[in-house]
DNA sequence: CGCGTTATAGTTATAATATAACGACCTGGC
DNA sequence: GCCAGGTCGTTATATTATAACTATAACGCG
């Protein structure tokens, strides 16, 4: 099932959304941290020890997370907070695009791109009903589409979601 | 059928999708009520006292409303019920399509809208985050395209979410 | 009609998600 | 030092949603 990779190091973008769990290392969490770190840096904010874990907690699986099982997982390993210091953790990952909320699960997972943190590349998001992995692809042609069916009824968006419950490639194979 | 009647009157589907709040009376709710009692009908449901006076209370409003408000308005008009009994309801009032779920605000609205409850005509949810109205505009080809965007990532979709939060056109007017 | 079956609703309790309010502490600049 | 702004702790509470069980209403059938 793999697209033609490049020999080396490919760009992450250009990875499927679903990539296999198996690459979820510890050394990929890690990496995954130092560019949220990097984002935090670059914005003069500031990655405390409590955003680092939260952000931990969430980028140690594909799947979306709700606050309170972030909260249950800190918990286990010997750190205790309130539900507010989460959510306010949470705020901040989520101002720094780090992480993004799925709405429909009021759940939150890691970004894995790097091209809508900056640019006008909008994701849309991919969230399977059966393991709960959640991916994203690009959609800015949706949302253009969706700015003009909300131009056509004199509606002025400012905040667009487009979210999707299915099934993931490994789920939906047959073989799980 | 029967849209061939006075020249007044068009097609609920071709007016506004945020018409005038004075538009809003007691008859408009009544006819909205009765479209929905014959849906239930049609599809052999049970239109109970509870469904309606739910529906009726969601119907009273073009803006979303949440569970509990719904509660407390009945419980005003003297019909206190559980919040338990108030989410029944409304799952029955979202099979029949009468009413849509606002996943962004955990809130629910009616349909205003009979083009897409047997056909398929797929709608974006448009909510004005200044005065809560919610519009619903067709936006089956955006759905198209989502579902291709999906396909593309071997992403087998089920529910589709596209909502949209901004200004309706009276709140942008500033001519409230 | 009486009966079985199913859908609906009542009742109680609790789970799950999210925020308000206030004070302590830390850090950087003056 | 002292202030200003941001972060976090602490406590309490608000908001949204469901579990589990009982009771009743509706309906088809013999
Ligand atoms: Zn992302
Ligand atoms: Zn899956
Ligand atoms: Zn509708
Ligand atoms: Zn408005």
């Amino acid at each position: 099932m793999s697209e033609t990779q490049a020999p080396h190091k490919p760009d992450a973008n250009l990875r499927s959304p679903f990539p296999n769990p198996d690459q979820q290392t510890a050394k990929k969490v890690a990496q995954t941290v130092e560019r949220a770190a990097k984002v935090f840096a670059d914005r003069n904010l500031r990655f405390t020890k409590l955003r680092q874990q939260v952000f931990e907690e969430i980028a140690a699986t594909h799947a979306s997370i709700g606050a309170y099982e972030i909260l249950a997982r800190l918990g286990e390993k010997g750190t205790r907070v309130a539900p507010i210091s989460i959510y306010r953790a949470i705020d901040a990952l989520l101002d720094a695009g780090v992480i993004h909320r799925l709405e429909s699960k009021n759940a939150f997972f890691a970004c894995r791109r790097t091209d809508h943190m900056s640019k006008g590349k909008r994701p849309i998001f991919l969230s399977c009903e059966k393991c709960g992995a959640v991916g994203e692809v690009d959609g800015q042609h949706i949302f253009d589409l969706i700015g003009e069916a909300a131009k056509s009824a004199k509606f002025t968006p400012r905040v667009k979601f487009v979210e999707v419950q299915g099934l993931c490639p490994r789920c939906a194979g047959g073989d799980s």
